[in-house]
DNA sequence: ATAATTTCCGAACATTAGTGCGGATGCAAT
DNA sequence: ATTGCATCCGCACTAATGTTCGGAAATTAT
């Protein structure tokens, strides 16, 4: 995942700053004044990108629609417990290269959309975002259709961790159980009845950790 | 201090809702809408009397601009995210018989553990309870060892969803999308890989609906 | 009933605020 | 240098949004 620029960055505290003070959000210029921005279309730009990235949702065309994510839920006195905010990226498709926040096909698939989750059980982490699973790609990984996975970006995960990997030569990425041992990285799907598989360490790629998976049949 | 009006009081409960909902404070037009009324001159009318009542501040000539003062009289319901307390009732193991819930279980809850479920996630639904899967015995239903299953009591399913059922020739229960075919049922796992099986009606009884499935790998 | 007060209506009006676009600027890869 | 890409700049445009005002309707006081 891209970083934030270190204008994003700034934005982003001056909006949380803004809402502490405020209790609503900035608006376009306001935001502007309050970075030294000599454009409102910088800023708007730069909304862009954090939307993109997942840090804060938009409402389009509305004044003051902003939402961080990782906000704690309920502006004005939450008694209730804890939840994070963590943004539906998009989809997940057999075989797609795994999403990462840029593209802008699944505006119209899911919108931006951030799900609160109790803290208590998505427990600690950064970066979160969720996907939503397409077709029944990731069977072997005990994922199916419709499936939401909570992810963490990662560059490395421990032995033994579920990770969504890219195999360069393939240019494939899934879902798999990761095991790096020396020159050689075993990935092995969720379900034991099937094989593993070894790559070149070289070869295998950490995108992000799996932190958990919600299958909803309601 | 005077009384708020009726009016007063339906703005200014649409106003929580809808900080609650967007995270930003709503328009006058927002009001307008959502309270049914028929001029924007009217909510601004009366958004200046909440002003002077003390029940909201308010930013002139700011979009959103509106603050609402701390709790307000009556009764103080904590303001947070819907959730829904879901009692862990146990684990369930291979072979091992379906817990089911007793009638009074929800006024013996001593020592059981509660999950905090957003609302918006859980969707509705009575009787909810979540079972901890031991064992791989599920592996056909895409669940796996670890996998917490959120339950809703029911005696009978629409066709296609996962439920518990039991097999009463054979006495074991398992998990499985159902479909009732008249004097048949089929029973079919989650994996489409793996084949269905049919029963007569009156040896498959439904113990409980399967509302989602969550699985922590953090 | 009459008057005073509060609330509502509708329709402009005036800012506020989000968006789009052509063109800079800077930086890195080719 | 040349290309590509991300970022930034101004500026104009338009949609969103708060405000105003005369008058009607409802409510309350005299």
């Amino acid at each position: 995942m891209k970083a934030l620029s270190e204008r994003q960055q700034q934005i982003l505290s001056f909006i949380e700053e803004f809402i502490e003070e405020h209790d609503y959000p900035p608006t376009v210029r306001d935001i502007q004044s309050g970075c030294g921005i000599s454009s409102t279309s910088v800023v708007s730009y730069n909304l862009d990108r954090l939307k993109d990235s997942g840090a804060l949702s938009r409402d389009s065309e509305v004044s003051r629609g902003l939402k961080l994510a990782g906000q704690k839920s309920g502006t004005a006195a939450p008694v209730g417990i804890d939840t994070v905010a963590v943004p539906l990226l998009g989809t997940i498709a057999a075989g797609s290269p795994f999403p990462m926040p840029e593209n802008d096909t699944w505006s119209d698939l899911t919108g931006q959309e951030l799900i609160d989750l109790p803290q208590a059980i998505i427990g600690p982490g950064n970066n979160l975002y969720a996907l939503k699973v397409r077709g029944e790609s990731m069977i072997d990984a005990l994922i199916s259709d419709g499936d939401l996975v909570i992810m963490e970006q990662a560059s490395s995960v421990r032995n033994g961790q579920m990770a969504a990997v890219r195999i360069k030569s393939d240019n494939t990425t899934t879902l798999k159980h990761f095991y790096a041992e020396g020159p050689r990285t075993r990935l092995e799907p969720a379900n034991s009845q099937m094989e593993a598989m070894t790559f070149n360490s070289s070869d295998v790629e950490v995108i992000s950790r799996v932190i958990a998976v919600w299958r909803y049949m309601g």
